[in-house]
DNA sequence: GTTATGATTTACT
DNA sequence: GTAAATCATAACG
């Protein structure tokens, strides 16, 4: 599978790219371990128009500069001080844009990412949610700011996703952006079993 | 320097 | 169903 080329991240619409990526396979080689996942859910952040946003109406900071950069690099986000949350930078520098990858069906590596969740048999959870498949895969804030290239973290093309099969709705857990909570971009496969519940 | 809070998960009532 | 865990970040003094 050929490697996803950086300059489709830089395109200009975050939720054309979220649908893009359901499908693809995240690979990370971290510590000379090997694991490969499909993603299987997405959520779109935009910079501008969305207060869901870390980086929303221009808000920079040092955690969020990295999405004030070109697209294509990764964006890791320690949150509620236990889950770190792994996001793909796109659009060019002018947008803090941001798409976050919620949910991944296990392909390659398997018994590594039972390990690393302290599991011993195979379960849905393994990858299932942000927090979890980050802990998975041993994504952690190290990758931060990292180019999506061959070598420590990065992704190539998939199955695609038939539009049937693709589900669309609100994203979760970001109800204190008021309006912004209810846009409809949040993306996952129909019927996978490793797509995180809605609360 | 201090303090409030969250792109969540997990365990418990 | 509700709440605790747990710490980097951001806003404030």
């Amino acid at each position: 599978m050929p490697a996803i080329p950086l300059d489709f991240y830089r395109t200009e619409d975050p939720i054309a790219i979220a649908r893009q990526l359901l499908g693809a396979l995240l690979i990370t080689e971290i510590e000379g371990i090997r694991t490969v996942g499909r993603i299987v859910e997405t959520e779109a952040y935009r910079g501008w128009g969305d207060a869901a946003c870390h980086a929303h109406a221009g808000t920079r900071s040092p955690r969020t500069e990295v999405m004030y950069g070109n697209g294509g690099t990764a964006y890791v986000y320690l949150c509620y001080g236990i889950h770190n949350l792994f996001n793909i930078v796109t659009n060019g520098p002018q947008r803090a844009d941001a798409v976050l990858i919620r949910a991944l069906e296990p392909l390659n590596g398997l018994s590594h990412m039972l390990a690393r969740r302290g599991l011993q048999k195979p379960e849905k959870r393994v990858t299932m949610g942000p927090g979890s498949l980050s802990k998975a895969m041993g994504i952690t804030r190290d990758l931060y700011g990292m180019e999506l290239v061959p070598g420590t973290v990065w992704l190539e093309w998939g199955d695609e996703v038939p539009d049937g099969r693709v589900k669309i709705g609100p994203r979760v857990g970001v109800d204190y952006a008021g309006e912004d909570a209810k846009l409809p971009w949040r993306f996952w496969e129909a019927k996978n079993p490793y797509v995180s519940r809605p609360r």
